[in-house]
DNA sequence: TTGAAAGCGCTAACAG
DNA sequence: CTGTTAGCGCTTTCAA
């Protein structure tokens, strides 16, 4: 057993409530004791037990977390950057994966509320009237990153619809005659949260209706490269592979090259997300650069208001970028 | 407020301790008072307090890890794997970076010890006697990853030292004249635990002697790109480059692509770890495939068995796997 | 089968 | 300035 405020109480005859306010800087003490006190702590090696304080207080200092899964680039660089942000302001992280589960998420956020974590947040793959109501009555703040659920749930995120429309641009911007949107989630709209990616749909659907002479179509199948290779195959204009998520327009790359397609030449190709490791990719591959560590630093900063019970925007936008690249 | 197990009893008229016996599938317990107290539990959307219960049983039910940074892939990966097993166990995780500073890791593991976690599972950037006796002196179990700290504390990892030999072996068997081992991390062997580099060098080195005609030095330096570029300058014989590290040889070949050298027809390269991303990458990298998923799960499982007070074998060695790729 | 009471280690309120 | 008391919500033990 470790030692505990009472032993010090003890050790130096002063009652658990004086020793209290040694230990935690508290008025009303005279210097004297208070010294000692210090002093035996140091000595004895005293921690404070974190888990008793947040009993007594009410608070754990800790955010719960719900992402997809941190092999995915994009989450990884945002939990670093949750993580980091926290901790400045004392906060450490549960966090926990729900592999695009929609029950394994609603458990874990059960979890996380029951261990009293201090505040949420989550990128859901839940979506719905329900769920927003079970969102209403949870009992702690919460913020939504990337999918939003409803208006009414504070969220952080890019305009993801804007972003689309400006990377149809780009791409139109260079003569393609036909655009390909390359977007597998698509295929799980009915039973996940998608809304990024319907957006980016949206986007791209209203920018090309603006503009004559372009055929565009859209690949919403997870076997994508079987559909790419049809899709080249068929036909001779000059074609851009549109990828809702840079992971796809890598894997694309990947195939292509097997196929000693040449990119841009042949074909375009452009992503969305701007993941880091695109540093090391050639061609540079033209994407999106999604601010995601800006989101991570505002999320915390968002959440740590709401937990003083503070006022917040209920949405917020960041600032995209579009990346010209080298691919299309 | 939410409500409490006190509630309950109120309601059902029972006393706190039969409401627990029903919550808990406690035995001797009569199973009508049992169904009507769980009724009204579910009717109440009763949760039970886990800082409570944590304060109560002496346990957390959460483990707490300490690495360096998750933007970088191996991290990533790693927790990834923690996170996914300890899940399994009904244990989540309290994830803290480092960021390579020793002092902010002390910090971290003194909070995680405070919380209560369960055990802890860190991948060092401390080193030395002071630290290992800090170690041995925490009141939780530990299991460290990759920097082995001594041979007393629980380790999980490669035989990095055989694995480089292997590498090396590769490489030989290409026909190289001249190899030169790529390890910036040498640098700071001063003040961070750098283990595992270390034992690569050894590997690299001992590995060598054994063998003729082959000239090999090492670059130490942060500045390793323009290190590398003095040495290929210098010399016409065939060259390998092999890097301690995947992410080093990345940069390397990013560096020479815009150079306009082949690889690896001018210049050989290998890197170290195997991490996911390579699968984009051409040429394919050579490399040594560190096992981080089976790393991450067997220190789970190490993790739990001390956990409940088993014992466990002090070090692991997990087998990794020579990757020749297209690289060398 | 159930109830009462004590305790986990800390904080907070009030009285002295 | 200091001590006392109660309480956070749960588990556990012992007695009934």
């Amino acid at each position: 057993m470790s030692i505990t405020s009472k032993d010090i109480a003890r050790i130096c005859g002063v009652s658990r409530g004086t020793v209290d306010r040694a230990l935690n800087n508290k008025p009303r003490i005279n210097p004297k004791t208070k010294e000692k006190i210090l002093r035996v702590a140091r000595e004895l090696n005293y921690r404070p037990d974190l888990v008793a304080r947040s009993l007594a207080k009410g608070e754990t200092m800790s955010i719960g977390v719900v992402v997809f899964d941190i092999r995915n680039r994009y989450f990884a660089q945002l939990v670093n950057a949750i993580e980091t942000e926290a901790k400045k302001y004392g906060y450490l992280l549960n966090i926990t994966l729900q592999g695009k589960d929609p029950e394994m998420e609603l458990r874990l956020i059960d979890n996380l509320v029951a261990r009293r974590v201090d505040g949420l947040i989550i990128c859901p793959v839940n979506k719905g009237d329900a769920f927003e109501k079970y969102l209403k009555n949870l009992t702690i703040p919460l913020i939504v990153i990337g999918n939003m659920v409803s208006h009414d749930i504070p969220f952080i995120g890019i305009d993801e619809y804007r972003a689309s429309r400006d990377a149809v641009k780009l791409i139109s911007s260079k003569k393609y005659k036909n655009i390909v949107f390359v977007c597998p989630p698509l295929k799980d709209r009915e039973k996940e949260n998608i809304y990024s990616h319907e957006e980016r749909l949206k986007g791209f659907i209203d920018e090309l209706k603006e503009r004559k002479g372009i055929r565009y179509e859209v690949v919403d199948s997870w076997d994508y490269l079987n559909e790419v290779d049809r899709l080249l195959s068929r036909s001779d204009e000059k074609t851009a592979l549109y990828c809702s998520g840079d992971t796809f327009a890598l894997e694309i790359m990947k195939h292509l090259r097997k196929r000693n397609v040449e990119i841009p030449n042949q074909v375009g190709i452009m992503g969305f997300d701007g993941i880091d490791i695109l540093d090391y990719i050639t061609p540079r591959l033209a994407t999106i650069y999604n601010p995601v560590e800006t989101i991570g630093i505002k999320a915390v900063e968002n959440l740590i208001r709401l937990i003083k019970g503070e006022s917040i925007e209920k949405q917020l936008f960041i600032e995209y970028k579009v990346m010209e690249g080298e691919s299309v």
